[in-house]
DNA sequence: GCTATCAGTATCAAATAGATACCTTCGTGT
DNA sequence: ACACGAAGGTATCTATTTGATACTGATAGC
Protein backbone atom coordinates (compact mmCIF):
# COMPACT_ATOMS: atom_id res chain seq x y z
CA UNK A 1 0.00 0.00 0.00
CA UNK A 2 2.73 2.27 -0.26
CA UNK A 3 2.41 5.23 -2.43
CA UNK A 4 4.98 5.34 -4.79
CA UNK A 5 5.13 1.91 -5.97
CA UNK A 6 8.65 0.92 -4.63
CA UNK A 7 9.37 -1.78 -2.16
CA UNK A 8 10.07 -0.35 1.39
CA UNK A 9 7.91 1.18 3.69
CA UNK A 10 9.63 3.87 5.95
CA UNK A 11 6.60 3.46 8.54
CA UNK A 12 7.05 0.29 9.08
CA UNK A 13 10.46 0.01 11.78
CA UNK A 14 11.76 -3.35 10.31
CA UNK A 15 12.18 -1.86 7.08
CA UNK A 16 15.54 -0.75 6.36
CA UNK A 17 14.00 2.15 4.44
CA UNK A 18 13.27 3.42 8.26
CA UNK A 19 16.57 3.51 9.25
CA UNK A 20 18.07 5.08 5.80
CA UNK A 21 15.42 7.50 5.98
CA UNK A 22 16.47 8.85 9.32
CA UNK A 23 19.93 8.75 8.79
CA UNK A 24 19.39 11.29 6.37
CA UNK A 25 17.73 13.16 8.37
CA UNK A 26 20.43 13.07 11.10
CA UNK A 27 21.12 16.19 12.44
CA UNK A 28 24.53 16.79 11.05
CA UNK A 29 24.56 14.40 7.87
CA UNK A 30 22.25 15.92 5.60
CA UNK A 31 24.52 19.38 6.68
CA UNK A 32 27.50 17.55 6.05
CA UNK A 33 26.49 16.63 2.81
CA UNK A 34 25.53 20.01 1.65
CA UNK A 35 29.08 20.80 2.29
CA UNK A 36 30.42 18.45 0.64
CA UNK A 37 28.19 19.02 -2.40
CA UNK A 38 30.86 21.42 -3.36
CA UNK A 39 33.70 18.86 -3.85
CA UNK A 40 36.01 17.48 -1.32
CA UNK A 41 36.93 18.59 2.10
CA UNK A 42 38.66 17.56 4.78
CA UNK A 43 38.08 17.28 8.51
CA UNK A 44 39.25 20.58 10.19
CA UNK A 45 37.82 22.66 6.95
CA UNK A 46 34.37 20.61 7.80
CA UNK A 47 34.32 21.35 11.41
CA UNK A 48 34.77 25.16 10.55
CA UNK A 49 32.12 24.95 7.80
CA UNK A 50 29.68 23.16 10.13
CA UNK A 51 29.67 25.00 12.91
CA UNK A 52 29.78 23.81 15.68
CA UNK A 53 30.09 20.27 15.89
CA UNK A 54 32.51 18.83 17.62
CA UNK A 55 35.23 16.37 16.87
CA UNK A 56 33.59 13.01 18.50
CA UNK A 57 30.36 13.62 16.48
CA UNK A 58 31.38 14.74 13.67
CA UNK A 59 33.77 11.65 13.43
CA UNK A 60 30.37 9.42 14.09
CA UNK A 61 28.65 11.60 11.45
CA UNK A 62 31.54 10.93 8.74
CA UNK A 63 32.06 7.28 9.76
CA UNK A 64 28.70 6.52 9.55
CA UNK A 65 28.07 8.53 5.67
CA UNK A 66 31.01 6.08 4.49
CA UNK A 67 29.44 2.71 6.07
CA UNK A 68 26.55 4.08 3.99
CA UNK A 69 28.56 4.49 0.94
CA UNK A 70 27.52 7.77 0.89
CA UNK A 71 31.00 9.43 0.74
CA UNK A 72 34.61 8.67 1.09
CA UNK A 73 37.59 9.01 3.41
CA UNK A 74 41.06 9.77 1.84
CA UNK A 75 43.98 9.60 4.03
CA UNK A 76 47.03 11.38 2.60
CA UNK A 77 49.90 9.91 4.32
CA UNK A 78 51.85 13.14 5.05
CA UNK A 79 52.52 14.90 8.40
CA UNK A 80 50.58 16.70 9.22
CA UNK A 81 47.84 14.24 8.22
CA UNK A 82 45.55 14.96 5.69
CA UNK A 83 42.08 13.35 5.37
CA UNK A 84 39.65 14.33 2.59
CA UNK A 85 35.86 13.73 2.38
CA UNK A 86 34.15 13.41 -0.82
CA UNK A 87 30.59 12.52 -1.82
CA UNK A 88 29.94 9.44 -3.85
CA UNK A 89 27.74 9.38 -6.82
CA UNK A 90 25.47 7.74 -4.82
CA UNK A 91 25.82 10.58 -1.58
CA UNK A 92 25.54 13.28 -5.20
CA UNK A 93 22.33 12.08 -5.78
CA UNK A 94 21.33 12.98 -2.40
CA UNK A 95 21.56 16.24 -3.17
CA UNK A 96 19.04 17.41 -5.27
CA UNK A 97 16.43 16.27 -2.86
CA UNK A 98 17.85 17.47 0.63
CA UNK A 99 18.51 20.88 -1.60
CA UNK A 100 15.30 21.31 -2.20
CA UNK A 101 14.52 20.67 1.46
CA UNK A 102 16.83 23.47 2.74
CA UNK A 103 15.36 25.60 0.20
CA UNK A 104 11.65 24.57 1.88
CA UNK A 105 13.06 25.38 5.34
CA UNK A 106 14.58 28.76 4.32
CA UNK A 107 12.13 30.16 2.27
CA UNK A 108 9.40 29.06 5.60
CA UNK A 109 11.70 30.76 7.80
CA UNK A 110 9.24 33.98 8.84
CA UNK A 111 5.85 32.00 8.68
CA UNK A 112 7.60 29.24 11.30
CA UNK A 113 8.41 32.19 13.37
CA UNK A 114 5.35 33.67 13.60
CA UNK A 115 3.58 30.95 14.17
CA UNK A 116 5.90 30.03 17.13
CA UNK A 117 5.38 33.42 18.58
CA UNK A 118 1.61 33.08 18.27
CA UNK A 119 2.02 29.96 20.17
CA UNK A 120 4.27 30.99 22.67
CA UNK A 121 1.94 34.09 23.46
CA UNK A 122 -1.02 31.89 23.47
CA UNK A 123 0.70 29.47 25.89
CA UNK A 124 1.53 32.26 28.21
CA UNK A 125 -1.82 33.16 28.44
CA UNK A 126 -3.38 30.09 29.81
CA UNK A 127 -0.72 30.32 32.55
CA UNK A 128 -1.90 33.63 33.39
CA UNK A 129 -5.01 32.89 33.31
CA UNK A 130 -6.34 34.82 30.05
CA UNK A 131 -8.19 37.89 30.42
CA UNK A 132 -11.42 36.60 28.75
CA UNK B 1 25.48 34.62 -2.23
CA UNK B 2 23.72 31.79 -0.95
CA UNK B 3 22.67 29.13 -4.06
CA UNK B 4 19.25 30.05 -4.27
CA UNK B 5 18.74 33.53 -3.55
CA UNK B 6 16.79 33.05 -0.39
CA UNK B 7 18.32 34.52 2.54
CA UNK B 8 18.98 32.21 5.14
CA UNK B 9 21.97 29.03 5.53
CA UNK B 10 21.19 26.12 7.29
CA UNK B 11 25.23 26.41 8.02
CA UNK B 12 25.01 28.93 10.24
CA UNK B 13 24.12 27.62 13.91
CA UNK B 14 22.36 31.19 14.77
CA UNK B 15 20.24 30.91 11.52
CA UNK B 16 16.74 29.70 12.62
CA UNK B 17 16.57 28.13 8.84
CA UNK B 18 19.10 25.73 10.32
CA UNK B 19 16.54 24.94 13.45
CA UNK B 20 13.98 24.42 11.44
CA UNK B 21 15.84 22.18 9.00
CA UNK B 22 16.59 20.03 11.69
CA UNK B 23 13.01 20.13 12.93
CA UNK B 24 11.48 18.53 9.80
CA UNK B 25 14.86 15.90 9.98
CA UNK B 26 13.57 15.11 13.69
CA UNK B 27 13.40 11.50 13.63
CA UNK B 28 9.48 11.24 14.16
CA UNK B 29 8.43 14.50 12.62
CA UNK B 30 9.02 13.86 9.19
CA UNK B 31 7.28 10.50 9.88
CA UNK B 32 4.00 11.49 11.22
CA UNK B 33 3.90 14.56 8.65
CA UNK B 34 3.81 11.74 5.90
CA UNK B 35 1.10 9.97 7.89
CA UNK B 36 -1.23 12.92 8.03
CA UNK B 37 -0.71 13.71 4.13
CA UNK B 38 -3.94 11.47 3.58
CA UNK B 39 -6.02 13.41 6.22
CA UNK B 40 -6.24 14.36 9.68
CA UNK B 41 -5.65 11.19 12.24
CA UNK B 42 -6.39 11.09 15.80
CA UNK B 43 -3.88 10.52 18.06
CA UNK B 44 -3.90 6.41 19.26
CA UNK B 45 -3.98 6.48 15.34
CA UNK B 46 -0.69 7.50 15.29
CA UNK B 47 0.86 5.85 17.51
CA UNK B 48 -0.04 2.42 15.49
CA UNK B 49 0.83 3.98 12.09
CA UNK B 50 4.01 5.29 13.25
CA UNK B 51 5.28 2.39 15.55
CA UNK B 52 6.80 2.17 17.75
CA UNK B 53 6.11 5.58 19.33
CA UNK B 54 6.23 5.90 23.29
CA UNK B 55 3.30 8.87 24.04
CA UNK B 56 5.70 11.24 25.51
CA UNK B 57 7.75 11.45 22.52
CA UNK B 58 4.60 11.68 20.25
CA UNK B 59 3.16 13.99 22.28
CA UNK B 60 6.33 16.33 22.16
CA UNK B 61 6.58 15.83 18.40
CA UNK B 62 3.59 16.99 17.98
CA UNK B 63 3.40 20.10 20.09
CA UNK B 64 6.45 20.95 18.37
CA UNK B 65 4.57 20.71 14.92
CA UNK B 66 2.03 22.26 16.20
CA UNK B 67 3.95 25.36 17.38
CA UNK B 68 5.47 25.69 14.32
CA UNK B 69 2.30 25.96 12.73
CA UNK B 70 2.74 22.68 10.22
CA UNK B 71 0.26 20.53 11.81
CA UNK B 72 -3.56 21.76 13.94
CA UNK B 73 -4.93 20.08 17.14
CA UNK B 74 -8.79 19.64 17.12
CA UNK B 75 -9.73 18.71 20.38
CA UNK B 76 -13.38 17.26 20.18
CA UNK B 77 -15.81 17.50 23.66
CA UNK B 78 -16.86 14.05 24.05
CA UNK B 79 -15.98 11.05 26.16
CA UNK B 80 -13.73 9.19 25.49
CA UNK B 81 -11.89 11.93 24.03
CA UNK B 82 -11.31 12.70 20.46
CA UNK B 83 -8.21 14.59 19.45
CA UNK B 84 -7.78 14.82 15.36
CA UNK B 85 -4.03 15.87 14.29
CA UNK B 86 -4.12 17.48 10.27
CA UNK B 87 -1.49 19.59 8.16
CA UNK B 88 -1.88 23.29 7.84
CA UNK B 89 -1.66 24.20 4.41
CA UNK B 90 1.93 24.86 5.12
CA UNK B 91 2.27 21.78 6.71
CA UNK B 92 1.33 19.82 3.17
CA UNK B 93 3.70 22.37 1.27
CA UNK B 94 6.47 19.88 3.02
CA UNK B 95 5.08 16.91 1.50
CA UNK B 96 6.70 16.98 -1.73
CA UNK B 97 10.08 17.43 -0.67
CA UNK B 98 9.74 15.14 2.28
CA UNK B 99 7.93 12.14 -0.22
CA UNK B 100 11.08 12.75 -2.72
CA UNK B 101 13.43 12.08 0.09
CA UNK B 102 11.68 8.99 1.28
CA UNK B 103 11.37 7.88 -2.38
CA UNK B 104 15.22 8.40 -2.48
CA UNK B 105 15.79 6.21 1.06
CA UNK B 106 13.40 3.81 -0.21
CA UNK B 107 15.21 3.05 -3.94
CA UNK B 108 19.08 3.18 -2.21
CA UNK B 109 17.93 0.48 0.50
CA UNK B 110 19.80 -2.06 -1.27
CA UNK B 111 22.81 -0.02 -2.59
CA UNK B 112 23.24 0.98 1.25
CA UNK B 113 22.70 -2.41 2.85
CA UNK B 114 25.44 -3.35 0.04
CA UNK B 115 27.48 -0.52 1.10
CA UNK B 116 27.48 -1.47 4.81
CA UNK B 117 28.33 -5.24 4.21
CA UNK B 118 30.99 -4.37 2.33
CA UNK B 119 32.28 -1.87 5.00
CA UNK B 120 31.84 -3.91 7.80
CA UNK B 121 33.24 -7.01 5.84
CA UNK B 122 36.56 -4.95 5.90
CA UNK B 123 36.44 -3.26 9.66
CA UNK B 124 36.25 -7.12 10.38
CA UNK B 125 38.95 -8.10 8.31
CA UNK B 126 41.10 -4.90 10.46
CA UNK B 127 40.18 -7.03 14.16
CA UNK B 128 41.01 -10.30 12.92
CA UNK B 129 44.09 -9.05 10.96
CA UNK B 130 43.49 -9.78 7.66
CA UNK B 131 45.11 -12.46 5.76
CA UNK B 132 47.49 -10.91 3.37
C1' DG C 1 63.86 20.16 22.70
C1' DC C 2 59.83 23.24 22.36
C1' DT C 3 56.03 24.33 19.59
C1' DA C 4 52.59 24.01 16.08
C1' DT C 5 49.54 21.34 12.83
C1' DC C 6 45.96 17.84 11.80
C1' DA C 7 42.89 14.25 12.62
C1' DG C 8 41.18 12.34 15.47
C1' DT C 9 40.35 9.50 20.87
C1' DA C 10 39.25 9.31 25.74
C1' DT C 11 36.70 10.65 29.46
C1' DC C 12 33.13 12.51 31.86
C1' DA C 13 28.81 15.47 32.35
C1' DA C 14 24.39 16.93 30.42
C1' DA C 15 20.51 16.48 27.54
C1' DT C 16 17.33 13.48 25.22
C1' DA C 17 14.69 9.34 24.26
C1' DG C 18 12.36 5.46 25.84
C1' DA C 19 9.82 2.10 29.10
C1' DT C 20 6.35 1.81 32.22
C1' DA C 21 2.82 3.13 35.29
C1' DC C 22 -0.69 6.14 36.18
C1' DC C 23 -4.60 9.89 35.65
C1' DT C 24 -9.25 11.78 34.14
C1' DT C 25 -13.94 11.56 32.45
C1' DC C 26 -17.91 9.33 31.52
C1' DG C 27 -20.87 5.49 29.39
C1' DT C 28 -21.83 0.70 29.99
C1' DG C 29 -22.25 -3.77 32.15
C1' DT C 30 -23.44 -6.47 36.46
C1' DA D 1 -23.21 1.04 43.53
C1' DC D 2 -18.93 -0.54 41.56
C1' DA D 3 -15.67 -1.78 38.46
C1' DC D 4 -14.14 -1.48 33.68
C1' DG D 5 -12.78 0.28 29.46
C1' DA D 6 -11.74 3.90 26.04
C1' DA D 7 -8.86 7.99 24.60
C1' DG D 8 -5.38 11.09 25.21
C1' DG D 9 -2.40 12.06 27.39
C1' DT D 10 1.32 12.95 32.09
C1' DA D 11 4.72 11.44 35.63
C1' DT D 12 8.62 9.07 36.84
C1' DC D 13 12.64 6.65 36.23
C1' DT D 14 16.31 4.63 33.44
C1' DA D 15 19.13 4.05 29.25
C1' DT D 16 21.11 5.97 25.37
C1' DT D 17 23.04 9.97 22.87
C1' DT D 18 25.18 14.21 22.64
C1' DG D 19 28.37 17.43 23.85
C1' DA D 20 32.52 19.75 26.37
C1' DT D 21 37.04 19.29 27.26
C1' DA D 22 41.45 17.38 27.46
C1' DC D 23 44.71 14.64 25.36
C1' DT D 24 47.57 11.64 21.72
C1' DG D 25 51.05 10.79 17.92
C1' DA D 26 53.95 11.91 14.08
C1' DT D 27 56.86 15.32 12.22
C1' DA D 28 58.55 19.85 10.51
C1' DG D 29 60.36 24.28 11.77
C1' DC D 30 62.55 27.32 15.20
Amino acid sequence: MDTNGLPGNVLDPNCPSRVIFQRIGDKWASLVIQVLGDGPVRFSELRKMVHVVTPKVLTQTLRALERDGLITRTVHAQVPPRVDYELTPMGESLLQPLTLLRQWAESHVPTILEARDTYDEAQDDLLLGSPN
